[in-house]
DNA sequence: TTACGGCTCGC
DNA sequence: GCGAGC
DNA sequence: GTAA
């Protein structure tokens, strides 16, 4: 059993936390009690108004018994009481305040997005990532990952490194890149990552499905330049022809509404299969995104067995009218009791 | 100097 | 066992 | 790349 937290912001108000309960004697809950309250749960004293827009009614459920259980009170109606605020997303949120015409409610104060001030800095950032990435340093990557949110963050433009240093994920090496860019304009780093051939072909072999950083310094080695090189390269796997033959199509992203469309239509085959399957796309376009780059799809069953054998003979349905067109990976996993 | 996620699939 | 994707 |  988890906790998913990430579909909803939290929107803290104004309104004063009031603990309770943290340092008494209360007993542990028992462990017997699923739906017991425990006293020192990580949401005491919260008191948690749920904006209902958008939520699917089940999710809400689980989070409502949640909340309780881990300390949380309820509130019915978004009164000064209301400690925290929950809420699909910001318009959801906004609706709700709209429509309750809480103007003169104070509070809850709106997550600060301050403007993209250092996007100079930030866009660099972001290019070195993919960068790294291509070339199989994914740590490096990833600590640029990490340093664009701290950096997103600053309510000022950046005009010194003092006003940086110390932040976490912010080293050396950041500042002294963050230096040369105000001082600069530019990164000289990324300038000549940009304008190696080297690099600018592994990159750009990389973004085909199923290439990696080893895969496409190999390629390069062997000569290889462009997309249309690779074309004659009979060593790439059956997933990295794939790749090649659908390289825009695949990088294409699709439309909520046709993402919609898709989920509807897997859930009809899916029902006709197996009745009592519940289909679901997850993902980005679970997350509300206006296009997504994938469909994420998960398949359960209520009797909690049946859904063995499903996924062959699904995979194999969606295949015969056009649906599914080629397999990048297989999977056996549904196949198995577990 | 060391850790930074762990797992499955294709080959 | 390596490369790759998630 | 950063941080422990």
């Amino acid at each position: 059993m988890y906790l998913n937290i990430s579909p909803f912001r939290l929107y803290k108000t104004l309104a004063p936390r009031q603990r309770s309960g943290r340092n008494s004697m209360a007993p542990k809950p028992t462990k017997n009690k699923t739906p017991s309250v425990d006293p020192n749960g990580i949401f005491t004293g919260m008191s948690v108004f749920l904006v209902e827009n958008g939520v699917q009614n089940r999710r809400l459920q689980i989070w409502k018994q949640k909340l309780v259980q881990m300390g949380a009170t309820i509130e019915e109606r978004l009164s000064k009481k209301v400690t925290h605020v929950f809420a699909m997303d910001l318009e959801a949120l906004l609706q709700q305040i709209d429509r309750e015409r809480l103007a003169r409610f104070k509070g809850p104060s709106l997550p600060y997005s301050p403007p993209d001030l250092n996007k100079n800095i930030t866009e660099i950032f972001g290019k070195l990532i993919n960068i790294y990435r291509a070339l199989g340093d994914d740590r490096r990557s990833f600590s640029y990952y990490k340093a664009i949110p701290v950096i997103e963050k600053l309510p000022f433009k950046i005009e010194s490194m003092e006003q940086v240093k110390g932040l976490p994920g912010i080293g050396k090496s950041m500042l002294d890149h963050i230096q040369e860019i105000i001082t600069t304009g530019k990164l000289s780093k990324l300038e000549h990552f940009e304008t190696d051939e080297k690099v600018r072909t592994i990159s750009l072999f990389g973004e085909v499905w199923g290439i990696g950083p080893a895969t496409a310094l190999k390629l390069y080695e062997k000569g290889h330049r462009t997309l249309d090189d690779l074309k004659n390269e009979d060593t790439l796997t059956n997933s990295q022809k794939i790749g090649l033959k659908y390289f825009d199509d695949i990088k294409t992203r699709i439309p909520r509404h046709e993402a919609q469309e898709m989920e509807l239509l897997l859930q009809k085959v899916g029902e006709d299969i197996l009745p009592g399957v519940i289909i679901l796309c997850g993902g980005s376009y679970r997350r509300g995104k206006a296009s997504c780059g994938d469909l994420d799809v998960v398949i359960t069953h209520p009797d909690g067995k049946s859904h063995i054998g499903f996924l062959s003979r699904y995979v194999k349905r969606l295949k015969d009218m056009k649906f599914l067109r080629e397999d990048l990976v297989f999977t056996n996993h549904s196949e198995e009791v577990t």
